[in-house]
DNA sequence: TGCTTCGACTGATAATATCAATTTAGAGAG
DNA sequence: CTCTCTAAATTGATATTATCAGTCGAAGCA
């Protein structure tokens, strides 16, 4: 065990600039959006060579923290105030199981937070998700468009809920295989039957109805989930 | 846009490795407690400089698939099916209505997942509970295995399930703000009246009794919830 | 047989040089 | 004056070489 000072715990120089790094970022010193100082610059600061920063910032990389861009600089892109990030680099084949556990986990989470975003969310919350449900509405013919509001509408609900944590969790299982889940919607799904089961729940929503939205969601999810089930991975296969 | 083969859509050489290096242990070539061949050996097979490689490989760390020992190799670790993990740089102060909303974002989860768990889990996992518990019983005077066995229980409730993404969600949940839950339980909680509702959940998941497990488990987890109604942050600050 | 030491193997780091991508500044034309 | 284009500066990316640091296994000794 190493016992320099301040090397106690880390077992190599790479590791401790990240740890550095990461502490500058979770005191405020960079924000997202900042610009890092170039990575010779960093180096000589840090007092390390360049690849050894390299490896630190690909460490940062590698879980959303920054972003390298190559000529340009190094960025930070992760936030203070996220509790969760989703796996950039999943290393499992994508499994019909998968999706269903996916969306098996997605149900209890949702339910409760339309639950709440009936009684708790705002007149301006509910207006944003009836935008929102206007918009999709004008791209029932467009794929990206149309998948990309329905996220954000049940996004927004979660955000309606006041529940940060339910917000957050809710963020990171939208983006969870977001093209996959496009995928398999697109080829099972009905998009006027989703969009009225939406309509339905922003009313009961609009009623401050907890439990009727709460019924709907759990109804609507349960369609996904029928949907899901009857994907066939060996007839359309993911990547 | 690079257009060279193989470098479409990354941007440069050291990703391109690491996305092939997760290819060949999501395809099988590589198995976790499986040793990489070293380092200066994969640069060669790979056709790239040895910091290339190890930018690579850090990458791969960053995100738990491989464990980089020096001195002794690189080890394929089973990190691959992470799907989401705790954000290293959340700096916000613990406010009582985060922990409120985390304990509020739990109970749907937990609940789901101990329904589940009294239908799909195996006998042997539920063994593995009841030896949790007396564990528990043998460590009421000690707060710190008490406290790591009491959040085992719940962990492998959710393992228990057989719902992969609850069981990770439950893992992250678990693992936010570790000691100031166990602190505040420490001093607003009764050991004791947990332990016994930990002993009824897993009667009911014993007799394979869904509706009672997930009725045990939301009285347990509204129970931690006024626990944590009641800290007051003023007179028990938290570090 | 068990412990210690040494050598080989492996990872870790730095310096230097060169290449690649982006940004900025200046010049020229309309 | 504004816009476009080009060149230079800045920044990131990669490779090579040399040296240092940690682990593991084998051999030798008690």
């Amino acid at each position: 065990m190493k016992t320099h000072m301040g090397r106690l715990e880390k077992s190599n120089l790479s590791d401790d600039v990240t740890e550095r790094l990461v502490e500058m970022i979770r005191s405020g010193v960079y924000q997202p959006g900042d610009r890092l100082p170039a990575i010779m610059e960093m180096a000589r600061s840090f007092g390390v060579g360049h690849p050894t920063l390299r490896e630190a910032l690909k460490k940062l990389e590698a879980i959303g923290i920054v972003e390298i861009k190559h000529g340009s600089g190094v960025y930070v892109k992760g936030g203070q105030d996220v509790l969760l990030v989703s796996n950039p680099v999943y290393g499992k084949a994508i499994s019909k199981k998968l999706m269903i556990d996916l969306i098996d986990a997605r149900i209890p989470i949702e339910v409760k937070a339309v639950g709440l975003a009936a009684t708790e969310g705002t007149d301006a919350q509910l207006e944003g998700l009836k935008h929102l449900l206007e918009e999709a509405e004008a791209n029932m013919d467009n794929d990206v468009v149309l998948s990309a509001t329905n996220m954000s509408f049940h996004r927004e609900i979660a955000v309606a809920s006041g529940n940060a944590v339910l917000a957050q969790l809710q963020e990171v299982l939208t983006n969870l295989f977001q093209l996959e889940q496009r995928m398999i919607l697109g080829i099972y799904g009905s998009r006027e039957g989703d969009h009225k089961e939406h309509v339905g729940i922003l009313e009961a929503l609009q009623q401050r109805d907890a439990e009727l939205a709460e019924s709907r969601m759990q109804s609507h999810l349960e369609g996904v989930r029928d949907v899901l089930r009857r994907w066939d991975p060996k007839q359309n296969p993911i990547s």
